[in-house]
DNA sequence: TCAAACTTTCAGAAATTACTGAAAATTGGA
DNA sequence: TCCAATTTTCAGTAATTTCTGAAAGTTTGA
């Protein structure tokens, strides 16, 4: 590997921090460099970079557009395929929350669904069930919420964000506001 | 495993989530398992209905010590120790966050930090510190953000979770209130 | 202090995952 | 169509992670 100082940690470290994201240490590596560089890169570039196998990077890219994380482009008069990261930190964000989700949460959520419509065969079989519901209900509910906040346009979230906790006082006014004219802040269960 | 459907299909399935959640097989079925139970177990009980090794599963509860997700508690007139996970499913949530913004948003925010004070030394090297601010800043806003949520009591949380996208009408309203009275809705950097 | 009950450690085995180089497949232009 | 450039696949190897059983350690009560 031989790249600038800063850029290297920043490889090296999200190789490293990979194994804790469930992507393995070249494509952690990939993605860095990609989101860092200036310009497109193909694939012998980052072998150059990196210091990987021609093979490797090309799985590696696979699993990166399978995340929706790198972008393929074209350049002319040229043919390799040169890849990058979407310029948007947002939307970066916003992809990788929806990739997630769909990898991560949709399966429980779905093992979850059935495993709750089952008829229980016991106390304990009961019971298990009913710990079922209130994960299946809370995590139904953050998702919801998480698909709410993925939607806003960027300076909404942002403003949201910065609001921080005072969205509290916020939504205490507007349920007192709620109780003066008979209607209340959220939608009911 | 000799346990009753519904548990066998939630310890399985936790199992094989693991891997994309950082945590190995053992570690996920004993979480499930505990999770459903409907009262402590010990490690024996564990070994017994997962049918791993006793030293697997001393390990793998070690594991989940750390992660805060079981306690671990005593019985009357029983030298064992007995494990399980608190009953509130929104304190175990904020654990998880918690540990996981501890163990892989931290490292990578505290890199991050050193990286952009250092002296760029090329142009490239330039544009890589700005994009690594530019994920810093987004980090830094999101990681705040969620501290503040995660500290809400649980009612307002799931008030505003339940209010979703419509949190950013009363956003408006209050920031046309801001207006008038001179103050905007949120602090600015 | 000793013994029984219980837990942890650890070296090596087993399983899994990542990586490579060679070969096959694809692509675009002559 | 054919050739050269480029990408992908895949079988085998390397590296890493997980798991086990045996042994060592700890704790409690007699």
């Amino acid at each position: 590997m031989n790249l600038p100082p800063l850029t290297q940690s920043f490889v090296l470290h999200f190789g490293e921090m990979g194994s804790h994201w469930g992507i393995n240490r070249t494509v952690g590596q990939i993605y860095a460099l990609l989101y860092v560089s200036p310009k497109p890169l193909n694939a012998d570039d980052i072998v150059e970079a990196i210091g990987c196998s021609r093979s490797n990077t090309s799985m590696a890219l696979k699993e990166l557009q399978a995340w929706r994380l790198v972008k393929l482009q074209h350049l002319p008069g040229d043919r390799r395929e040169y890849f990058s990261t979407p310029d948007d930190v947002w939307a970066i964000f916003k992809t990788l929350a929806e990739e997630r989700q769909k990898r991560e949460v949709e399966p429980t959520l779905t093992m979850l669904r059935g495993a709750i419509l089952e008829r229980p065969s016991s106390e304990e079989e009961r019971h298990a069930q009913a710990r079922m519901k209130e994960m299946y209900q809370l995590i139904e509910l953050v998702t919801k919420w998480f698909a709410d906040i993925r939607d806003m346009d960027v300076e909404t979230l942002q403003r949201l964000m910065k609001l921080g906790a005072q969205v509290q006082k916020v939504l205490q006014f507007t349920q007192s506001l709620g109780r003066l004219t008979g209607r209340d802040g959220g939608k009911e269960e």
